[in-house]
DNA sequence: GCTAGGCAGGAACCCCTCCTCCCCT
């Protein structure tokens, strides 16, 4: 079982591009010793500061009219990584989607960074089924879980990231009964400074 | 399944380069 704490994050975004596309949506929720902690959740919109392409707004449901008001992506950042604090983090596709996304925000926001590590579950997906004759995208790791939702949304990060929690949890447990101690490479990547280590 | 960009890993071939595929929104 896990030894610290994970925290298991989905971004919805403007599109696939972290210099050209923006944040919208952050969603996590914090797993102790392999255990969802379902109360201790962490989410938010972001202005974006420009309008959502509309296949965007199709794709995932969300809408200008969403994140109207909401905070930017430079306040949003320092609030995740303040929930995150020593945590390691997990996403789907992350070292080559969610955690670019982050160091390319934190960077157009110029603010100072923490080096913070993390995982990526598609790794895990990997390991257990191997990387050839199954394909490895988060319906496809939730369909062979046997991962049913009936009132989640997918492709909102609230959604998403229950559902990934929930087959980072299961993925976690059967790799540990049939093959050992998972072999998941660890990464580092960037969230803004906490508060008082400026 | 359709758009966009980036890249890990494999092949071929000799250690870098090219190619193809995957996955995220």
């Amino acid at each position: 079982m896990f030894e610290g704490e994970l925290v298991i994050f989905d971004l919805e975004t403007t599109g696939l591009s972290p210099h050209a596309d923006d944040i919208i949506q952050i969603a996590a929720v914090r797993m102790v010793k392999g255990l969802i902690c379902p109360a201790d959740t962490f989410f938010s919109y972001v202005d974006p500061g420009r309008r959502i392409p509309p296949f965007i707004t199709q794709y995932t449901g969300i809408t200008n009219w969403d994140v109207q008001g909401a905070p930017d992506v430079g306040s949003v950042l320092r609030s995740f990584s303040e929930y995150v604090g020593n945590a390691t983090l997990v996403a789907h596709n992350g070292h080559r989607f969610d955690m670019p996304f982050l160091a390319a925000s934190c960077h157009k926001k110029s603010l100072s960074v923490r080096a913070v590590p993390y995982h990526d579950s598609l790794a895990l997906s990997w390991q257990f089924w191997g990387r050839r004759g199954f394909r490895h995208g988060l319906d496809q790791v939730l369909s062979r879980l046997n991962i049913v939702e009936a009132n989640v949304r997918r492709h909102d990060a609230r959604g998403d990231v229950i559902l990934l929690a929930k087959a980072v949890e299961k993925l976690w447990e059967q790799i540990l009964a049939t093959q050992g101690p998972p072999q998941i490479k660890l990464y580092h990547g960037s969230l803004p400074m906490l508060a008082g280590t400026l």
